[in-house]
DNA sequence: GTCTATAGAGTGATAGAC
DNA sequence: GTCTATCACTCTATAGAC
């Protein structure tokens, strides 16, 4: 019988469902064991810190992700396609309203106190680049209109969840999807 | 030794912050006693059904707030001024940005399904009285617009969290706040 | 005495860590 | 699997108002 053989990179995105559909709080160990299929000898090999290094390593798995998929073309990509690209990877990475955003989740509680770093790290490092890229692309006043953009990302998620309907999500975002790529 | 005597209604805003801060899942029976100073033995006098009741207590609480001091209001008052009180209570509800918002909080993990009909309620209520405002107020797309503004303070209490910087929810939500204000 | 509110020891179950 | 700590919750005892 062959048994599955995975690496530490292959477990994170389990634990992210795991984390995303549970918070930080509600997922227990066995709830974890049960999302990801592996025993408790394989997570604690992979995460001696146990389950805060688990969700740190999470959240450094999405930064990395939106590193990669987001912020480094907005500052690199001629600014209506960088925020076009952005808006691409939006909806992928939210599944169009039916995923949530970790790092906002974790933002609300206490739990943001055991990640502060990481937390504000990616919410600064997006309302930066963005702001740079409008500012680039002439709309008045980018500071305010990142700062928008983001904040109105995570906003749609909750009001898409809480109204249990994904479609609110692109419904709510349909205006600041037009930043950016609309002549000043 | 006098004693304190506390009403079910007295504990409702000390099980709130609770929750508020530590989330459904963080707030153990035994941090709720010390956040709220009341044994076990009031808590569960009052709320019999235990943390689910005592959560669910806190949600028709809120509700009851934003119905008498929002979404009465939204629905009474001559558009102008309904939107302008609306944003007066925002602010002095979310502490401009230093509170975080309950409901949204639950809608984001598991416990959304444990109070899918008050969080859904709350929101729906909430964006469609909005809706109906701004129609009146003659801004164009008011339903979009509502969802934009609901999710839009949403969001600017995750990022002004995440940014550890409440300020930020002023700044965020400095152009929403015009939407119904503003002749179309 | 009754009644409501309070305090907190004690229950079995389950938590995270190893 | 095994450990201890902590979980939500129960229950008894009691304080003070009538």
């Amino acid at each position: 019988m062959p048994r599955l053989v995975y690496e530490r990179a292959d477990v994170l995105p389990m634990l992210a469902e795991a984390f995303r559909e549970l918070g930080y709080d509600g997922a227990s160990m066995a709830r974890i064991t049960e999302k990801t299929g592996l025993g408790k000898g394989s997570l604690y090999h992979f995460f001696p810190g146990g389950k805060e290094e688990m969700a740190a390593a999470v959240l450094a798995d999405i930064d990395a992700w939106f590193e990669e998929r987001v912020f480094t073309p907005l500052a690199t990509l001629p600014p209506r396609e960088a925020v076009a690209n952005m808006w691409r990877a939006v909806d992928e990475y939210f599944h169009a309203g039916k995923r949530v955003c970790l790092v906002g989740a974790f933002a609300l509680d206490e739990t943001r106190d055991r990640f502060t770093g990481a937390i504000g790290a990616y919410f600064k490092r997006w309302v930066d680049v963005l702001e740079a890229t409008l500012k680039k692309a002439g709309v008045p006043a980018p500071r305010q209109a990142a700062l928008e953009t983001v904040s109105g990302i995570q906003g749609a998620i909750i009001l898409a969840r809480a109204l249990n309907n994904p479609a609110v999500f692109v419904e709510t975002t349909a205006r600041l999807r037009h930043t950016g790529s609309t002549p000043p």
